[in-house]
DNA sequence: TTAAAATATGCAAATTATTTGCAAAAAGGA
DNA sequence: TCCTTTTTGCAAATAATTTGCATATTTTAA
């Protein structure tokens, strides 16, 4: 999505558009991988945009409740955000190089399955996998603490 | 396990059995419901016992590093820690209560399959179904924030 | 059993992640 | 454009977690 996509899908949502939250989004989509509320700011600051981290966090959180992203909640990980799309998948994170790969979602019919057993009212699902990349496997380095 | 299994099963490990470990662990091997550091404190000043929340985190992050415990992100909430048992299982979350219910994990296979796809190699994973308890189905209240 | 060595804990302070209050700035609508 | 509403900047607060160092506890080895 550029910019003017970015646009017309606040608009068609009613949400107001501010050059702030462009931004804010502009540099998720950019990206092939979700972000922290600290990787953005960094980003930020490197392209020398005047946003505040509260207005990140406020925007995060803002998008979260408005379907627009995605929180993911990794293992000994901040709260990462993607664009919450069509296209649902999960993620494999490799533990040393800390690589994301999308992967599909093998829970749809298990929803079902668990909605009955416990007469729960299922909302949503996450799902994570961790493990090492193949280039991790070759090289034995640890880019993580 | 009681506090002289759970003694046994620190020898085993091989890891210095004290006090403060025994009394951590049997606090939440007591409850059926993984809890939060702040919980575990909560319940340690309750019984008038002795230990810092300092040392709490410490063992916990020691516990899970040595396998004893697991570490559990649920979305929007503090890192959660239960024994980690034989029988592998995932949770199920009321977002309006916070009840938290083991469900059976359907992911074995689809493990495998993973491996095979992305030449990863698989050590873990989590998953999380979020809905709304039959209890909260009825009442139609909401203890979280 | 005891002294020395190794490890864990208490305590206070630091760090990190995140949130909040309030005034100023920007956006949307008549 | 002017007014109302909403967002953002800024500074400070809060919450979660970690760390350094001295003391206490546990283990080891004599």
């Amino acid at each position: 999505m550029n910019k003017n996509e970015l646009k017309n899908m606040l608009k068609d949502k009613d949400i107001q558009v501010t050059k702030t939250r462009i931004q804010i989004l502009n540099i998720i989509t950019k990206r092939n991988k979700p972000l922290t509320a600290t990787e953005i700011n960094d980003i930020i600051e490197k392209n020398g945009l005047n946003i505040r981290l509260s207005t990140i966090y406020r925007n995060l959180k803002f998008f979260t409740h408005n379907n627009i992203l995605r929180q993911l909640n990794f293992y000994g990980d901040e709260k990462r955000y993607e664009i919450l799309e069509e296209n649902h998948h999960q993620h494999l994170i490799c533990i040393k190089c800390g690589e994301i790969k999308a992967i599909k979602c093998p829970l749809a019919n298990f929803e079902k399955q668990i909605e009955k057993e416990t007469k729960y009212k299922i909302k949503n699902h996450d799902m994570e996998m961790y493990g090492i990349c193949p280039n991790c496997q070759k090289n034995n380095f640890n880019n993580l603490k």
